[in-house]
Parts: C-alpha cells; structure tokens; sequence
DNA sequence: GCTGATATTTAGCTAGGCTAACCAACTATT
DNA sequence: AATAGTTGGTTAGCCTAGCTAAATATCAGC
C-alpha cells in the first residue's frame, strides 16, 4: 500500500511572496532550502519504510497499532479519529488487526455501543521489534556521521519541531 | 491515494546494535535523535501533503507527472521503473493523466512496440503550481525562523542528504 | 520467414479508502 | 415510561491503485 512521493524536481523559481524583505536573494535562498528539505524528508522516509516493510504487516495497520500500543485502548471510533479515516474503513483494519492476533475488541463496559480496541501482547512484541529495526537502521548511518555533524543534526531537528509544533501540524 | 504514516512514539530503548563505543550515553542519544528526525519527517510531510490534495489530482499521478515534467517524455516502460510500479500499473495511471489532459501517449517512433509518455503544457502548468503551492508553505514557514536557524537547517540538510546519498536510497 | 524476446495492454484479484444505509444503545424530553 | 433523536459500529457497494497472468504487436537474430 504504498503511499507515496512527490518529486520536487530541483530548486527553482523565483522569489516567493512571503519572503520578507532580506535583501534580494533571501526569498530564492530560503524557496531553495525548503526544496531540499522536502526531498531530503522523502528520501529519508523511503529508506526507513523499508524495514516496515519487513514486519509482513501494511503501513495503515501498523500506524493503527502502534496508536494502540504508545497511546493505550481505546475505542473504534477513537482509533479512527487518530488516524484520520472513517470508522467504518477503521472497523475493517480491526478486523485484519484481529485476525493476525494483534489487537483485539473488547466491550466497553461503560457504553455497550462501543467497543474498545487494545493491542495484544503479540501487537506490541511486533511493534516494538518494528521500531527496533527502523531507528536502528537510521541510527547506524547516524552513528557513522561525524559527532559534530551529529550535533548540528540534534540542532536541527530542535528547529523543525519548534517550526512544525507552530503549525499544530 | 492516502499512503501514510508510521507513528513512532517518543522515544525509548536501550542504546542499540550499530552504535560504537563512544562513551556509555552515545548510542542512546543517536537513537533517541534517530526518532526525532523520523517523527520530524513524518510531520514535515503530512503538513506539505496538504498543498498537494489541493491540486485535485492523485499523489501517483501526480508524481508520475513529475518524472515527465523534471526528467523529460519516456517510454511507460521507464516511467514505471522510475515509480517503482509494474508497466501494467502505470499503463492506467497514464490513462489517467491522458484523460485529464495532463500528459499524452506519443507513438515511439525508433520503436513501434513502445509509447513515449508526454507531459502537455496544461500538465507542467498544473505541476509548476502545486510546486510553488508546496515550496511556498514550507517556505514562509523558514522565513519565520531566525536567520541564524535557517542557516542551522540548511546545514542540517547538507548533511542529511549527505548521508542519505550514500546509502543509495 | 520462423522463433524468441520485449513493450504495452487487458482481465481479474486484493487492500484500503469512501459514502450510505442500517441496527443497537444511549440521552433527553415530554 | 414512551418516544424521538443522537451516537457508535457494522455492512454493502463503489473507487483507486497496487499486483500477476495472459493477450497482442513488434522487433531481432538466425
């Protein structure tokens, strides 16, 4: 089920508006960082969804349990709601989740209209296995960068969360 | 065409395999930056994925339309390898992008067996556009940043790409 | 001018989205 | 307490976009 790229073709254009008045390439200069950066993004998680490839298990149903598995059970409609798809496209993904043995439904003993979902212990065994194998992959390629490049990165990633949380997004 | 997420949850695990002696903490602090920058990945696309739903058009096909318009008219053959596709997939993709007007079939003329895949004008305009729509979302949110920051994350992205490059991936 | 290889298309399958229609159970209002 | 409306979940039916296998047309070599 692959979900996948887009090709930003190298940097281009001229500059943008919402380039504040830095002098005259400021605008190019950034509209250039932000290609890069959106195509380094794209690579990076090509290469990482590779390992996830390995768990046998599709991207949607993994993204679903892990929901379960960091955030805890929880109900169908709650599950849905987490991972952006209608309740009743998250009804099916639970029934594959359960038939592989990994989560399972439960009733909610409060409302007996609901049902909660909650990975089993086979779910986070996989799960957790799966996030081994993928940071370890990104860990080895970091751990063969410089420490100083290492530390820039560390920087880095500070920045983008600042800029993304801004976004709420 | 939603292709979607991985949810990594913050972070955790004993320092892993791959990490060298560096002193006790070094493989756990590259491994907690490993799912930093994962998660800041994911975000970083989900947000820019927006401007492409605007488009109205696919993310397959519009990123099959990117090959066209970045790397130039191909046989479909060479379009699905480099979209990583069977032929017979991209065969109605380019359906697709002929229907719309977005790209047309062009008989080969060294080979009548083949068809050159073409983007039209309409088809770069479109492409062009969602482009700009995209680079100029990421970018007003990096003209926000200091200056000093930007220069941090263009640093961060030379040595990601970098890293990225030599795994040929 | 056969024979085998190659390029594309067509047919039919699957997974994972969607909406619409439905049932069961909860909530509120008489 | 009955009834009406709302909410949670499932089922049915459709669509897109993958896949493999098989059909078709052309090419290349002998």
């Amino acid at each position: 089920m692959p979900v996948k790229r887009a090709r930003p073709g190298p940097g281009s254009g001229r500059p943008l508006r919402g380039a504040p008045a830095r002098g005259p390439a400021a605008g190019a200069a950034t509209s250039a960082l932000a290609t890069r950066l959106h195509s380094a993004a794209i690579h990076l998680l090509r290469l990482l969804r590779r390992e996830d490839d390995a768990t046998g298990i599709s991207a949607p149903l993994l993204s679903a349990l892990s929901v379960l598995v960091f955030g805890g059970p929880r109900t169908l409609g709650e599950l849905a709601a987490a991972e952006q798809v209608r309740p009743a496209t998250m009804s099916r993904a639970v029934d594959a989740l359960a038939a592989a043995g990994l989560a399972e439904r439960v009733p909610d003993p409060e409302d007996r209209r609901a049902v909660r979902i909650r990975a089993t212990a086979a779910g986070r065994r996989m799960l957790e296995a799966g996030r081994r194998r993928r940071v370890a992959t990104l860990t080895a390629r970091l751990d063969a960068l410089a420490a100083a490049d290492r530390r820039a990165l560390a920087s880095a990633v500070a920045i983008l969360e600042g800029m993304l949380d801004e976004a709420r997004g």
